[in-house]
DNA sequence: TTTTGTAGCTTAAACGGTTAAACAGCTTTT
DNA sequence: AAAAGCTGTTTAACCGTTTAAGCTACAAAA
């Protein structure tokens, strides 16, 4: 009994051809002259009948899917979760849906994700790119397929892009440390030949040259993401080993501040009196830290929603013209007490 | 140039019809006795012309569209954004692909959730059910879809779930924190009346009782979802002025705690000396907390996984006997500062 | 009166696959 | 020599929609 209603059980119960049903349904009543009756009879029966029309079928027939394919590097870091709501619900609003993978940083990964998602006809991609995807990225545009990334980005690659102001407002960052009266000032970022990670240190090294600090090479140190906790211990340690003494830590991103402030912990050194730090991005971390962290904020809000509102614009888009669009969100330092 | 190679592009490419490339390609040779010649010859051209089936037309035809939809309260906070991560993987393994959505615990935005994804024939649903949505649970089953429900459940509700020990676990951290010497032991739950919140409470007020203290209704609060900081400030606040004075706390859940800890931290009591704490889950903010908190650990790897495994199984089953299955996973109280 | 127009509807092909059934040409059995 | 059985292949229906094209009445124009 508890059948599904189909097209044509619609234009059974109507005693009307299917074509009807569907040119009412999809309001072309006008375009398709249907009489005044049938329309009020139809739409009676799809009430009635409660109709709910087959999105596969629609989509094998429009080659749309509504469907919206988002690679991270991994859902599961409140970074990309947080994100990964605010695509979702302006996405709905547009009556998109999205389905999600997790690159772990992996290229190999991420052209995995890639090819699922292109069998499944998404119409389109969100990505925060991993390191050497260009290629992927590029067989996507080929393809036609509308990507937007997210995050991170490749200098000089023809796509449209959503992110931060990473240099300046690393810059900012340690601007801000320097006037505290910090002079040996460590970093620490991911091990990628990324750009937004290389703007991040260009940032910091700008600001040390501006304020005539003397770089020092040992002080700028990466962790791999494949095993952190144990690579950012060990770098944690070189960092607060070396002499003369690092007094203050720029990390690059939560998930390195957070192995980060464990070895501090563990290590125990004071924060600030012994080492004071900045860090990207919020977590809940931070503001139970014992002394709330400063950090740079990036509104998350604005880059999904920037990135939801590229994407469709790009997938309605009719004509050819290959403009591509970078929106650069201002991040913003959040001074507290680190 | 970029064309899409159908299957038909195949079946030209290697002059033969398009049943045979079908056969082939679902590895159904033996079965209708294509040649050998022929296979090769297939196989070869799907590698040369790189083809990739198009997942739309055949679900089509299946009614099968190999996806999950997974509804959770929110997919931003971590409890359920690491699930998300290990359902992912582990559908993908099986070759399911996962969509989500969030109900912010409103019923009517799971329905549209709910119908959302039906219209999208997804084969299955993974759903930590908002309060009172046992008819939409209901509906489904009716409908032949399967169901598995994780973290919350509805009493007697025939459906698949997997769910922690509930009421033992909290009896547990309570019963720990009576052995510390606390004699105020509050509590602070969601507003709602899913059976998990319950147990939680029951055994609370078990363990109060095997140790015969008594139960100050005072002392076990409520705050609502929909405005979760001030409502938990205010519960807060009502819990630490009233006489006696509580000395301890049992959080019901992560993000309650961590509400909970900034209305500690703003009134400036002191964990443990004033006031010991027990929480639900892990948080990144338990581990820096001045005083790292103790907690109850459940496994979001058992969670997710099981979740896969039943939901799978039971899309596969061929049979119509409705035995459901229940999963317990023992969850597991880790002692440390608070 | 015949032609033209048009309102209201139906037919059928198409989307890209799957698969039961049919068929042609052999070989084997009786 | 006819019947039956294989082998390798094709045909065509089907999944649930959309939509261009065609058809049927009837009304208006010539």
């Amino acid at each position: 009994m508890k059948e599904k209603t189909l097209l044509k059980d619609i234009a059974k119960h109507v005693g009307a051809s299917t074509a009807l049903v569907s040119y009412v349904i999809n309001n072309k009543e006008k375009e398709a002259r249907v009489g005044e009756e049938m329309v009020k009879k139809i739409r009676q029966a799809v009430i009635d009948l409660n109709y709910q029309p087959n999105l596969i079928a629609k989509s094998l027939k429009s080659g749309k899917t509504k469907t919206i394919g988002l690679i991270v590097a991994d859902i599961s870091n409140p970074f990309f979760s947080a994100i990964a709501r605010i695509i979702e619900d302006e996405a709905r609003k547009l009556g998109y849906v999205v389905i999600f993978g997790s690159s772990d940083e992996s290229a190999e990964k991420s052209q995995e994700l890639i090819n699922v998602f292109l069998n499944r006809q998404v119409d389109a991609f969100i990505i925060a790119p991993a390191a050497n995807t260009e290629n992927q990225i590029l067989a996507l545009q080929k393809s036609k397929i509308p990507v937007v990334l997210i995050d991170r980005y490749f200098s000089d690659l023809p796509v449209d892009k959503v992110h931060i102001n990473n240099a300046s407002v690393s810059e900012r960052a340690v601007d801000y440390l320097i006037e505290q009266g910090r002079k040996h000032i460590a970093m620490l970022t991911y091990k990628t030949n990324l750009p937004h990670m290389e703007e991040r240190k260009m940032g910091y090294k700008k600001a040390l040259r501006k304020h005539r600090l003397k770089f020092d090479k040992g002080l700028i140190r990466e962790a791999a993401y494949a095993d952190l906790e144990s690579d950012v211990n060990q770098q944690m340690r070189a960092i607060l080993q070396r002499r003369p003494k690092a007094d203050a830590i720029f990390f690059a991103t939560n998930s390195l501040a957070v192995a980060g402030l464990r070895a501090i912990n563990a290590m125990g050194v004071k924060v600030p009196q012994d080492l004071a730090i900045v860090t990207f991005d919020q977590g809940e971390a931070f503001d139970f830290f014992y002394a709330p962290l400063s950090y740079i904020f990036q509104s998350l809000e604005e880059i999904g929603q920037h990135a939801v509102e590229l994407l469709v614009g790009r997938i309605n888009q009719k004509s050819k013209k290959t403009k591509y669009t970078t929106i650069v969100v201002d991040a913003e330092l959040i001074i507290r007490n680190s």
